[in-house]
DNA sequence: CGAGTTTGACCGGCGC
DNA sequence: GCGCCGGTCAAACTCG
């Protein structure tokens, strides 16, 4: 899978100075104080993890993915059709695959006279109860930027997928810490989330520890609120994804400005 | 051995 | 009618 690649960005690549990590653990505060912090916390997490739900409910692709109403200037959007853009992973450059949590099957790829790149034509694995179709092709300018067309929506729920997005659960970063656990020492975690990798540094004194041992007291809604607001920056810092973002956002306003032709 | 992918063939819509 | 093109089919193939 590409997430596993690593090849993604990295919100603090290895190797770079200490300060790039986020600490985990600070100084304890005083017992009563971290109740309501953690009280805070889990509220803020399921706000932002519902928000992000809705979000790529709405829009079926997760991964890097930024959904968008077709460009103005095109034809009327035929109804369940959606075109959504992601930039893909260039360890995958070859690839034209995009994960959005949902199972596909590949049966089709064809050359189309616009463009130098091939298109491949997905059916959700669910079909025939499922409906959904996709086409991914690379856009003919940047071959780094995947766009995918979905026709239809899913009659069932996404299924349940690792390097997906930060989920309400902590089974995702249990499988990440897991697999961290895997080796006898961690200084940092990373975990893939939106197609980005988040490596969140361990503070010194947690250095060369057991990883198991600090498994339990990573999977705490305070590491998981660090992750989405690492998530948060990311994507707030991505002008590519504030430019799409923006953009979606008018494209809605106008639908509902009556009288407005788009 | 089953699930998923690849790829050439085929089909239907559309413009000329 | 013909050719072009996008979309789909299905047999062969690959991979775990």
């Amino acid at each position: 899978m590409e997430a596993s690649s690593n090849g993604g960005e990295s919100s603090s690549p290895a190797g770079s100075a200490a300060s790039g990590l986020l600490p985990l653990f600070g100084p304890s505060p005083p017992p009563e104080s971290l109740e309501d912090k953690l009280r805070r916390a889990r509220a803020e997490n399921r706000r932002l993890a519902g928000a992000m739900d809705a979000m790529l409910a709405g829009r079926p692709a997760a991964g890097n993915a930024v959904a968008q109403q077709a460009p103005a200037a095109a034809a009327e959007p035929r109804p369940g059709v959606r075109t959504v853009r992601a930039r893909a992973e260039p360890a995958d450059a070859d690839a034209n695959h995009l994960n959005d949590g949902y199972h596909w099957r590949k049966y089709g790829q064809k050359v189309t006279r616009d463009n130098p790149y091939p298109r491949a034509y997905f059916r959700c694995a669910h079909s025939p109860s499922c409906p959904v179709k996709k086409k991914v092709q690379r856009s003919a300018e940047d071959k780094l930027m995947l766009v995918a067309t979905y026709e239809g929506e899913h009659n069932h729920a996404r299924r349940p997928q690792q390097s997906e997005y930060v989920s309400s659960d902590a089974s995702t970063s249990q499988q990440q810490l897991l697999q961290a656990a895997g080796s006898r020492t961690v200084n940092s975690i990373s975990i893939d989330s939106l197609g980005r990798t988040i490596t969140v540094g361990l503070p010194e004194q947690r250095l060369g520890s057991n990883a198991e041992a600090v498994v339990g007291e990573v999977l705490t809604p305070e590491f998981r609120k660090v992750l989405v607001e690492e998530l948060a920056d990311l994507l707030k810092n991505d002008s590519e994804f504030m430019e799409s973002l923006t953009s979606a956002v008018v494209a809605r306003m106008m639908e509902r400005i009556p009288g407005h032709i788009s």
